[in-house]
Formats: C-alpha cells, sequence, structure tokens
RNA sequence: GGGGUGGUAGCUCAGUUGGUUAGAGCGUCUGCCUGUCACGCAGAAGGUCGCGAGUUCGAGUCUCGUCCAUCCCGCCA
C-alpha cells in the first residue's frame, strides 16, 4: 500500500530499483501478450508493463480504475523512449498488482481537449472527474500557490491574520443577503456576511494595526462567469496608513504572486487614472488598456453646428463622444445594428457612424458637416481609410459609457477579423482614483455612497460636503487589469462626527436607522481609533486570469450554476417541516 | 425580471424544402495481437431527437409553452 515513489518521480537514476506505485489507470493498451499501463497519480504519468503471469488480470483493468503496483524500474528500448514524458525512459515492470477500486466507465473523455467541450451541467454533476482533467488539476494547484504566496506576502510585512464572522447581522443597504433564520430568537435572523468590512475596521480599533483575510462573502445576487453567489476575497485593513501606502502594499503583493506563480517580473508602480480621465478617455471605470481606440470629447467642435442633433445636446450641457475603430470599416449592417441595439439599451437615440472607404465618407449625417469640422475630426481622431468613426451625443456620463461598451464591442470584431490582438498574458494593471464620493440615484431620489459610506472624502473636498455633496471626492480607489475590476477600497472614516454627518446630512439615513445599524461602530469610533484604510480583492478573479481562463467557476472546486444550484450534491432542497417548525419559519411558495 | 446561444447515441457533433429504416468521429463491448504510448486490426451493440402541447396525411425539422446549461442586461453599497 505505501508508495515509495510519485508518477513523475522515476528516471534512469532509479534503473533495477524494486518500486511501489499508485494511483488511477490513465490507459491500458493491450497487445495480447504484453499489456502497458499508464499509471496516473496527482503529479503525473508512468508506464507499466505487464507481460507476466499478471497479464490476464491487467486486461480486465478499465480506465481510472484505482489500483496499486509493485515492479522493476526498466530501461525502455531505444526505439521505444517517449520524449513527451518526464518518465518517458523508463518503465515499470509489473510483479504485484492491487486492484484497490475497479471504476465504470466514465460519462465523458477526461483530457483536455475532449473534457473542454463537454456541456458545463455535466462536468459539475461529476465534478470528482473533471477535477481528475490535468487542466482542472492545473487550475487547482495555482490557485493553491496564489493563495499561499498571499499568506506569504502578507506574514512578511507583519500582518495578522484574523478570521470575522460568516453569521453577521443584516445589513440591507448592500448586496442582497443570505438570511439565516435563528432558533433560539424566534423571527431573527442573521446574514451572511457579504464581506467582513465592518469587522476589519473594528480591528483596527481593536489595534490590530495590520490585518488580513482569505475572507468567505456571499451575496445573493444573480450569478456570472466572473460572480459566484459565495466568493472568496483577499480582505486587508491597515492602520496609520494613506492611499500611496496601499498602492505600495497591494503592488508588492501582485508583484510577488504574479512572480511565484508566472514567473512574471510585473512592472510596478501600476499607472493611475482619475475616474473622470477613464470614463473620458475609455468610457468606463474600469478601461482595458490594452488597446487604444481613446474616446475624443468633441463638444466643442459641435457646439454652432448645423447638424441639430449634436448642437441641442450641447445646448442643453450635454456632450458629444466619438472614437475611431481603427479599421472596421469593413463592419457589416448586422454588426452595426446589433452595436445600435446595445447603444440604445444603454439610453442613446441611435449610434451616428462614419464609414471611411475608397477614401469617402459614408454616413448618413456626414452631409451635416462643415469641411472645417471635417478636417478637425479627421486631425483628432486621425481618421484613415478603412476607419469606422462612432458617435455619441447625450448627457456625458451616458455618452460615455455608450461609446465605451461600443469600443469594447468594436476591439471584439476586429479580434475575430485578426485586425488586433488582445493577449491574455498582457497585464495591464493599474489604479482608478478619484472616484466621486457620493452619485445620485435617481430612483431614490437621494445620493448614495458610490463606494461604501465609510470611505473618507477627499481633504481639500470636505468642505464641499454641505455645499455639493456630488463634487466631493472619495479616497477610493479601484484595481483594474484589462477591464476587468479585481478590487477596491479605500482610506475610511475614523471620526465619529464625519461618519455621523455623511450617514445623518448627505446620505438622508434616519437617525434610528443609523443607530440600530452601525450604532455599534459609531461607538467604537468614540474609544481611539486610527487612520485606516484597507482593500478587498477577489481571488477567484485573480486565480481565473493567472489560469488563463474567463470564469471563476474554473478555478473553484465545487462551483454552482447560474441558477445558484450544485448539480453534484443537489442543492438546495427542501427540508422538513420539522426543521422549519424549529426555526419559526413559514414557507409561501408562489404558485406557478 | 429581460435578451442571445445551445439541448439529437455514453461524449462531441451533422442532419438539406416537413417525407423511406436518424448518421459520423471518439468511447463502450466481443475477438485477435509481445513494444504500444490517441496502439492496431476485425466485428457488434447503442436513440423518449430535453419535456409537454399544437399545426400537418406525416415533425428531429414548423408554432406555442416549459425545463436545463451558458453568455449578457438589470442587479452586484
Amino acid at each position: 500500500m505505501k508508495r515509495t515513489h510519485h508518477c513523475a518521480q522515476l528516471t534512469k537514476a532509479n534503473l533495477g530499483a524494486t518500486v511501489s506505485l499508485a494511483g488511477w489507470v490513465d490507459s491500458v493498451r493491450d497487445h495480447g501478450g504484453i499489456i502497458f499501463v499508464d499509471l496516473r497519480d496527482r503529479e503525473g504519468v508512468t508506464q507499466v508493463k505487464f507481460d507476466s503471469n499478471l497479464r490476464a488480470e491487467a486486461a480486465q483493468l478499465k480506465d481510472e480504475s484505482v489500483i496499486g503496483i509493485v515492479g522493476k524500474v526498466e530501461n525502455r528500448p531505444d526505439a521505444m523512449v517517449n520524449r513527451n514524458l518526464p518518465t518517458g525512459e523508463i518503465e515499470i515492470d509489473a510483479t504485484e498488482l492491487t486492484v484497490h477500486n475497479l471504476a465504470e466507465t466514465p460519462p465523458f473523455p477526461l483530457t483536455d481537449v475532449g473534457g473542454d467541450k463537454v456541456n458545463e451541467d455535466l462536468r459539475l454533476t461529476y465534478r470528482y472527474l473533471d477535477l481528475r482533467r490535468p487542466k482542472m488539476r492545473k487550475n487547482l494547484a495555482v490557485r493553491h500557490r496564489a493563495t499561499k504566496s498571499v499568506r506569504d506576502y502578507f506574514d512578511s510585512q507583519g500582518f495578522y491574520e484574523v478570521e470575522t464572522p460568516a453569521l453577521f447581522k443584516s445589513t440591507p443597504e448592500g448586496a442582497r443577503e443570505y438570511l439565516v433564520p435563528s432558533r433560539i430568537h424566534a423571527g431573527q435572523f442573521y446574514a451572511l456576511s457579504q464581506s467582513p468590512q465592518q469587522f476589519k475596521q473594528i480591528l483596527m480599533v481593536a489595534g490590530v494595526e495590520k490585518y488580513f483575510q482569505i475572507a468567505r462573502c456571499f451575496r445573493d445576487e444573480d450569478l456570472r462567469a466572473d460572480r459566484q453567489m459565495e466568493f472568496t476575497q483577499i480582505d486587508v485593513e491597515v492602520s496609520f496608513i494613506d492611499r500611496e501606502g496601499i498602492y505600495a502594499l497591494f503592488e508588492g503583493m501582485l508583484k510577488k504572486v504574479w512572480k511565484d506563480v508566472l514567473n512574471h517580473d510585473l512592472p510596478t508602480p501600476f499607472p493611475r487614472l482619475a475616474y473622470k480621465d477613464a470614463m473620458n478617455r475609455y468610457g468606463v471605470d474600469k478601461p482595458d488598456t490594452r488597446f487604444a481606440m481613446e474616446l475624443v470629447d468633441f463638444s466643442d467642435l459641435f457646439k454652432t453646428s448645423n447638424f441639430k442633433v449634436f448642437a441641442s445636446t450641447v445646448a442643453a450641457h450635454g456632450s458629444v463622444k466619438a472614437f475611431n475603430a481603427k479599421g472596421l470599416a469593413d463592419v457589416t449592417q448586422g454588426e452595426i445594428t446589433a452595436l445600435e441595439e446595445v447603444a440604445k439599451s444603454l439610453g442613446a437615440k441611435g449610434l451616428a457612424f462614419i464609414k471611411v472607404e475608397n477614401g469617402e465618407w459614408k454616413s448618413p449625417i456626414v452631409k451635416f458637416f462643415t469641411d472645417a469640422e471635417k478636417a478637425e475630426l479627421t486631425k483628432r481622431l486621425n481618421i484613415e481609410n478603412g476607419d469606422l468613426i462612432f458617435f455619441a451625443a447625450a448627457p456625458w456620463e451616458r455618452a460615455c459609457a455608450i461609446l465605451g461598451r461600443a469600443r469594447l464591442d468594436c476591439a471584439q470584431l476586429l479580434v475575430k477579423r485578426g485586425k488586433l490582438a488582445l493577449r491574455a498574458d498582457q497585464w495591464n494593471f493599474l489604479w482608478v482614483v478619484d472616484f466621486p464620493l457620493m452619485s445620485y440615484d435617481e430612483e431614490k431620489g437621494s445620493y448614495a455612497a458610490t463606494h461604501h459610506p465609510f470611505t473618507a472624502p477627499v481633504v481639500e473636498d470636505t468642505g464641499l460636503l454641505d455645499t455639493d455633496p456630488k463634487a466631493v471626492r472619495g479616497q477610493h480607489y479601484d484595481v483594474v487589469l484589462n477591464g476587468m475590476e479585481l478590487g477596491g477600497g479605500s482610506i475610511r472614516i475614523h471620526q465619529p462626527a464625519v461618519q455621523e454627518k455623511v450617514f445623518k446630512d448627505v446620505l438622508k439615513i434616519p437617525a434610528d436607522v443609523v443607530e440600530s445599524r452601525f450604532g455599534y461602530m459609531l461607538n467604537a469610533f468614540k474609544y481611539g481609533a486610527p487612520p485606516h484604510g484597507g482593500i478587498a480583492f477577489g481571488l477567484d478573479r485573480m486565480c481565473a486570469l493567472l489560469c488563463g481562463t474567463t470564469s471563476i467557476r474554473d478555478v473553484i472546486a465545487f462551483p454552482k450554476t447560474q441558477k445558484a444550484q450544485d448539480l453534484m450534491a443537489q442543492s438546495p432542497t427542501p427540508v422538513t417541516a420539522k426543521q422549519l417548525k424549529e426555526l419559526h419559519i413559514q414557507t409561501v411558495i408562489p404558485p406557478q
């Protein structure tokens, strides 16, 4: 039973040794008089030869059976060496065979090529088989190494890893929560923690100074390729630190992770981009900077234009913006229509465009432009033959968002045509900073915190809290990589008076609600709260990127489907009447 | 809650205008084979065309509903 080696270990150096290996049957090649079995364990594959009295027994083996063998390490004949295998120079001449578990035929191929194409519901139903595939095994290994690298880094920087409760109290202003009924307190509920935000700030008051946690978080929102109902954050909080300190700390962590996992040297510091510039240039607060096609503002140019749609937008304090989808003049009508649909869903009236083909501007709107306007467009957008220009005229933020989305979609169209390469191993990290502290929620008719209500205002903007809350910038920062938000955080408010002001005067949360939800925190801050700040960073998303996959399900051992079900264990399920009674719960199932 | 894509053999897929007995590759099973490593050769089995209605002389194919997976919008302080 005891293994002397693993299956990627034996080489010519072990010739003649009697060894014991165990693992799964990767394949059986039966030649009648001689049988070859590829034996696989976590580390690799070794060829085992059966040509003795064990032949008949070996012939009964099926793929994925678990066996143990004892045998002698032998040289392979020169012509039979397998250069594709680290153990390809040797094989084991088996003298003993133990069948631990004879496997049934797997429901899908456990190879990388075949397995990747299998429907995901089947992979998830038999996740234990899916995880045997080399690619998935590698993903688990990468996640382990990345997580260990993070722990080692924060340990070396003097951090304590502290666990905080998963069972917290309900804080309904954030994401929808998973509620947990209390047996002991009838009619009352815990909520599974959306993030350890409040606890980590309290830990700062407690004098921990440097905290981190690989923290499980729960949010009852709809799932996506990059969103699961439970996910893992690298959660960090530090006392006596400013924004620059956080940037340096976290760049150090990412540098180490990329070195440890990919042996890649990330250049630091990362570029920084103000929120306003990100919107103006890329139309999103998480720009993909692997390609240009930047947005250009033409509000000044079209203020007095004959084209009334543009001129009236500017007159109404809106913006006219455009970008050059370089080399996309061969766009099809169907693609244009699809882009228009997306633009309309973002609130655009339409999506004006100019196709530049054979030196001619083909466009329904170009007849409204003067020569001077055309010259200015050509200059600022660097218009050349073969280009495609898109315009948006709308309130500033909306115009940015429309073109920001169109820019990304055009990039995909260019990738499809082979005109643009978006390499997954090009690591364009950046910090997006200077977010507005509050944004106006049109539905609610009030201001809401852009990040969360504990974010400190930029010091020189503090005076604007009373006069112009919308103009106040927060000390908030996001880490962005190739168009994906990987994490974010802020320097926090550490003075109870300021925190109370934000709650009551700016966010207009009633005093009794503030007291019941955050009273303990405001109270804590009265007893010596250090200035502090932190960050929360998506471990699953980071691992997906490190593995070169777009779905975090590929780096989570047992993920849920988009309908939030576990297809293997089959959850969720109904529970017994007894359980419900004990929890003082009645269920009301809506009629179908 | 909304939109897109997909669901046909164990797996991945094809299936023409609605028309005879629904096909292929891989896998599986049986037999043969002492140097294979995607072994080979010969043969065989294997189908509720996701499910339910409807249109039709006739439905894998058309219509409606529904379920599942996936991608996206909303949502994710």
